[in-house]
DNA sequence: TACGCTTGCCAACAAGCGTTGACCAACATG
DNA sequence: CATGTTGGTCAACGCTTGTTGGCAAGCGTA
């Protein structure tokens, strides 16, 4: 039953091989604390931008990594604290006391960075080339993205949390290039429905078609749309 | 592992009648036994094709509709046998004896009928409008195709139920206006990706500029990236 | 050495799940 | 009438879930 070694202590990526090949993700994040567990007792800053490295940092880096990944291959609901602690190779209470509860965890677990291109630096007709050809290759770097949107999907603070990166991450950029303000919302929301629309048939349902086609078909048949709706005067 | 119930005869195979559900959910049976006498006074042989109407059908129905409401609400894994029959206003076991289980259940309850128009029978130019209009329309009539998302991205018999939605109701009529049969399923799934990009967005995740596009504007940014993917020639 | 945090495991809890089988009330038919 | 079938309730089963509290070992410091 127990195939923890205790006498060898988690390091930085203790949960072995198991299914995990990203590397992309930030290294590490120990951060996102944010202090749930009532009984933390708020540690004085010190005066530097961390406040102090905790014995138990990569017990947290481990549980993080493995929530991320059993949340992206399940979902929300069949994602279990137990399975994530067991992944991580420590006990589920363990996962309550750095996290709080199973919403807090999935909280400090769904950070994630689209590290959208500058498009000020690409030119005019190249954009939406270049917007599908970078969400491509991110979808396709780890199961993060597709993971957020089985959550997403079901679960209320998942939905919450697509709609803040959207709007965070999405507009912004659609802002820097659009020469309209009031209508970057709605022309960032246009992009995202086909982005979304796509990786939803390809990584989640694999629908075939969409499957089969491989990175330049896609970009030929996508980026033109993202084009106009990124550039096309309002209809 | 009892798929075959030997002593009753559970088989889903006729869930009541083949009319799909379309006016909402019919207020089958809203309260606990209304009282109405189970008397069945249906003849006997009146439907040639129905095997014979069963005094149960109006339960088997009562409980297809919660299964619907429920699934399409919560999803599959919090959609519980439980609450489906507390809504249907009858017992848990009634379920298993009539779907055999869970899985059959939902296999009964997502039955879908897109009502794809014939195409060929619109003008070219508008063939597009009409798609987005219709899909539009469809998906505001009721929560079905909501919730057949929110099971087909958790789900996987969910996701293979939408796969072959997807061949057997998109793809056809997407066949049978696209001069170059070999190129029809690329195409289908095209337009399957944005139509269902700006369903997840507009119905699921509800990002607000999507969700406060009104249908035209809707149709008029959507319809010629469909009349694209629809007609546009292979890039 | 002893003390107080920290880190971790263990065992248990209450609740909820899908599922099952026993049992009862009608009805249909001999 | 008796009998078999159908429609339905009830109480429980085995299991998993999120969550909690107790306890033991490790560590830093006094």
């Amino acid at each position: 039953m127990v195939e923890c070694d205790p006498s060898t202590t988690p390091s930085a990526t203790p949960p072995g091989g198991r299914s995990r090949a990203r590397s992309a993700t930030p290294a590490v994040r120990p951060e996102v604390d944010a202090g749930p567990p009532p009984v933390v007792t708020e540690a004085p800053d010190a005066g530097g931008t961390h406040p102090r490295p905790r014995r138990s940092d990569a017990t947290r880096a481990a549980i993080l990594a493995a929530a991320r990944d059993r949340f992206a291959a399940d979902g929300y609901e069949r994602a279990t604290i137990r399975a994530i602690a067991r992944d991580a190779g420590i006990d589920p209470s363990m996962v309550m006391r750095y996290y709080g509860n199973k919403e807090g965890l999935f909280a400090a677990a769904s950070e994630i960075d689209l590290r959208a291109p500058d498009l000020t630096a690409v030119p005019y007709e190249e954009r939406g080339a270049r917007l599908v050809r970078h969400f491509i290759e991110l979808w396709e770097s780890d199961e993060t993205l597709t993971g957020m949107m089985r959550v997403g999907v079901t679960n209320e603070a998942g939905a919450e949390r697509m709609r803040r990166i959207f709007a965070e991450q999405v507009r912004p950029f659609v802002d820097a290039v659009c020469p309209v303000p009031e209508e970057a919302p709605t022309r960032a929301a246009l992009i995202g429905s086909q982005i979304l629309g796509m990786a939803l048939c390809r990584y989640v349902l694999r629908v075939a078609p969409a499957v089969e086609l491989s990175h330049d078909e896609l970009v030929a048949w996508l980026a033109p749309t993202v084009q106009r709706y990124l550039t096309a005067e309002r209809p």
